[in-house]
RNA sequence: GGAGAGUUGUCCGAGCGGCCGAAGGAGCAUGAUUGGAAAUCAUGUAGGCGGUGCACACUGUCUCAAGGGUUCGAAUCCCUUACUCUCCGCCA
């Protein structure tokens, strides 16, 4: 949730950045004048209160002294009325505005690209050098069939398209990265290992800034409020939902693997083949609870950590940092690592690390007791992938094949591999 | 799934329809004491949304799991939901 006061106090400036980010005026323009009238109607109506606080008061008394107090009784009736037809209307008010504000993202951090869309993203540095061939680069796809380690056609027929198994020394391959994902952020990076729900509740949806507006980007349980995560984020970063916390707590790390779950409404046609864009992947998240004057360190500190991930793979990327249009809705600022993808001849997301500072511990009410100030304040969230599972798995089949198909495992991954050191047919 | 008990502040815990934003304790903060600490004593210690004010602040209102209801007035009575615990059933 946005500080709406920033809205109130400091229109203009605020106004811009959201326009910016692609919020229509007359909606922010609306959203002034129902927080002006809410703000009146409230006065007025707690003036009512306070009246019959008093009064009320002077009715307890009266019956102590055994007095009569019919007529004020009396009085009381019709200013109970009063106050609750107009407590309806601010109710009404309220949702309004309750609608507009929940739906309006976060504003960018001063560092962030201006930019309207990922043409606009910038390059950050860049690792690793793509490995040069003497043969024909298989996609993905064609060597997990190759190998009969990814069985895509009867993922269809089970589940449906955009649904797979992995299969033999596939599984074992995708259990060994993400048995190797984890180990290095709980051993080097110092995150806290978790296993979470996989089905969350509206109000973590709500506190992550998924609900109200990306619904259809989900799976939801009929007739329960349950849905299926899109991200390990949404339980990791609701797991200090209305909570106070100790400053000694922060900065916490946690890590989860869990399986991702997104609908891809709207993206039908692209990506259709391979492990790129699935209905359900596996993924190891990173989320972060920081103080606000050291988030950004934290970002930098997280993206660095999902890089090592790759590094230790020895799989060539870049890192961009994302312009104002193209970064998601809760995010204050957004590095993605996009990997390389030889088949294709282009670098494909396969990380996202964001701070979105206290977008969503203020939609989560997530806060910290600050010593100095003794004041409580909200902590700064940030999450990242660490990584997509899946896409890694398909960026070391494209980056470590062989001519004939073969595909080398990376040398961190032979230990979890059993000391398989490559898949062949 | 059935029956019962519960949910109060940072934590534990009391609470009669009005004098309850809420006893008592713990914790924390400040001060006294001490060479210093422990112990002891004293004082203070919720948050949301508004109003006035440059600000320190002052002030109104709301909040006792959540949402409704009864009432002049609800932590307290009624209803619904969620969660926790105990017993039974079922189950990996």
């Amino acid at each position: 949730m946005l500080d709406t006061k920033k809205l109130r106090n400091d229109y203009e400036n605020t106004a811009n950045k959201l326009v910016n980010r692609g919020v229509k005026q007359e909606i922010l323009d609306t959203f002034i004048a129902l927080d002006e009238k809410r703000r009146k109607l409230l006065v007025e109506t707690e003036k009512l209160k306070k009246y019959r606080n008093e009064v009320s008061g002077a009715i307890a008394s009266l019956k102590r002294s055994k007095e009569d107090a019919d007529s004020k009784i009396k009085e009381m009736r019709e200013v109970g009325d009063e106050i609750k037809l107009k407590d309806e209307q601010l109710q009404t008010i309220d949702y309004e505005i309750e609608e507009i504000a929940s739906g309006l993202p976060n504003l960018p951090h001063g560092s962030v690209p201006i930019g309207n869309n990922e043409a606009d993203n910038i390059e950050v540095r860049k690792w690793g050098t793509p490995r040069v061939v003497d043969f024909e680069v298989k996609s993905h796809w064609e060597i997990a069939e190759l190998l009969d380690i990814v069985d895509f056609e009867r993922g269809a027929k089970v589940a449906g398209s955009r649904f797979v198994f992995y299969k033999g020394l596939g599984a074992r391959l995708e259990r060994a990265i993400y048995n190797f994902m984890l180990d290095l952020h709980t051993g080097e990076h110092g995150y806290t290992e978790m296993i979470t729900p996989i089905l969350v509740n509206g109000e973590s949806m709500y506190g992550t800034g998924q609900f109200p507006k990306f619904k259809e980007d989900v799976f939801q349980i009929e007739d329960r409020d349950l849905t299926l995560i899109p991200t390990a984020e949404v339980p990791l970063t609701n797991y200090y939902r209305n909570e106070i916390l100790k400053e000694e707590q922060l900065p916490a790390y946690f890590t989860a693997l869990s399986p991702s779950f997104r609908s891809e409404a709207g993206s039908a046609g692209r990506d259709t083949r391979g492990l790129i864009r699935l209905h359900q992947f596996n993924k190891v998240e990173m989320v972060k609870f920081s103080k606000p004057e050291n988030s950004y360190d934290e970002l930098e500190k997280m993206t660095n950590n999902a890089e090592a991930v790759l590094q230790k793979l020895n799989l060539p990327y870049r890192v961009l940092a994302l312009c104002t249009g193209d970064m998601g809705f809760s995010a204050a600022k957004t590095y993605d690592l996009e990997v390389w993808i030889p088949a294709q001849d282009v670098y494909r997301e396969i990380s996202s690390c964001s701070n979105t500072e206290d977008f969503q511990a203020r939609r989560a009410k997530i806060r910290y007791r600050d010593e100095a100030t003794e004041k409580l304040a909200y902590v700064h969230t940030l999450n990242g992938s660490g990584l997509a599972v899946g896409r890694t798995f398909a960026a070391i089949l494209e980056n470590y094949q062989e001519a004939d198909g073969t595909v080398k495992i990376p040398k961190v991954l032979v230990p979890y591999m059993g000391g398989v050191t490559e898949i062949k047919k």
